[in-house]
DNA sequence: GAGTGGTCTAGACCACGAA
DNA sequence: TCGTGGTCTAGACCACTCT
């Protein structure tokens, strides 16, 4: 008999890396927790510590973990300042991010609009809850935007005790058990309607850049449309090529 | 005596990696050219294969090596597709990328300007060349850029035989050894003036995504300032957050 | 000093590509 | 069949953090 000529062949550092994905997803190991050390990781899933090491690196590197040598290895949560810093490109004229501050404007539930289902993965017109504010960076308002996440995923945010958060994505993790651990942004100019002209404090017309993100947890499901509309007289939507 | 507590500890594998990188900077590997293999580095390094391993595998992650298990380690090159695809992040409404048609408008030595001296890292007003030239998607007018070299690293570029090639990095490359490496955009929504206007077939005042880019070379150093304006109605600027 | 992640080594074996 | 990069192992030692 012929050996069999691995038709697919998958790496054991990938298998452990999916595992620990799955520990992720589950919630075993949890935001802001830390992980067993290399060695006791390795005993468990009965490969070399090298092995165990090459997935947690690159779990690393997809910021799903962080590291810090001789203090051990931990799950990335949504602090503050990565919600802030790492999931919002507008800088100022000196290349800087400034600490936004949010205001609500409404939050209600409603039906899906075939679009929004399809961004977001729901079937047909279920129920989604929609948030709209306007965030000002150094006092000045320069984004307005609305925020669109499946009310089965956030049950009762709309009826959420006031004011939000400032960072929603610490919300959803915190609150609701899910993680927001990538996403894509695609970005166009567009004229300022009246409601945004108000709201951006321009006139109608005005050229705004609108910033529409599908957020995704673990695996790439998408869990969150947000479109932005953003003045950028003064800021600067920053993207790094590499 | 006490021994020197490591007051700059600098990992073998990252001294390695700056050797290779001044081969790279040198042109002593030229791009497109295979490396030795990881052995024989190993071997004239002096480190083991592991630690080569290392360095070129973070090379690799930077995109300045290409790997291929069975045939060897490249030096990465612009190609027209890298060119095309991995610099150039407009997409239609299928999120698909298309090889965009180039038609030069002007090509002129002259002075740099203060702000594009200083964009570029030159000193006082040197002399650089500009190009303005319009691009189309599908045969429509989406884009119209101007691009701004130092006289210096591209010299005769403005007497260059026409029509000048749709993939510029790949000539710096080839005929003035140099090659861009990364690159930053700065992103912001304007309203289109005259000329503009004309050449992207819009209204005066539409609103165009303004596409400020600054190109670099190994070593972080700047090489080409580039400022695009894009029509946004079919297609959009798409952005990987991670 | 104990425990963690980070570096470095040497060697075995596997998957892949090309001749 | 050979040479390449890719995986996996076992073990030694180093740098860092905390107690």
């Amino acid at each position: 008999m012929d050996e069999i000529k691995s038709p697919s062949f998958k790496p054991l550092y990938q298998q452990v890396k999916e595992l620990m994905v799955l520990r992720l997803t589950d919630r075993s190991w949890a935001p802001g927790s830390i992980l067993p050390s290399e060695a006791l990781l390795a005993a468990e899933f009965g490969v070399s510590q090298g092995t165990v090491r090459k997935a947690l690196d690159e779990l690393t590197s997809e910021n799903l973990l962080r590291r810090s040598q001789g203090r051990g290895t931990f799950v990335t949560e949504h602090t503050a300042n990565r919600s802030l810093f790492h999931f919002l490109n507008m800088v100022d004229q000196n290349n800087e991010k400034q600490i936004p501050e949010s205001h609500l404007v409404s939050i209600a539930s409603g039906l899906a609009t075939e679009s929004e289902a399809i961004d977001l993965g729901l079937i047909e017109s279920m129920n989604v809850i929609r948030i709209q504010r306007n965030r000002s960076l150094e006092g000045i308002p320069v984004i307005t935007e609305e925020i669109v996440v499946s009310s089965n995923r956030t049950p009762g945010l709309e009826n959420y005790p006031l004011p939000l958060p400032n960072t929603l994505y610490q919300l959803y993790e915190k609150d609701f058990g899910f993680s927001v651990t990538s996403a894509r942004e695609w970005l166009t100019a567009v004229s300022a309607n009246q409601q945004q002209a108000q709201h951006l404090n321009v006139e109608v017309g005005a050229p705004l850049l609108c910033v529409k993100r599908i957020a995704y947890t673990y695996n790439a499901q998408p869990v969150e449309l947000r479109i932005s509309l953003c003045h950028t007289a003064n800021h600067s939507y920053l993207s790094e090529l590499t």
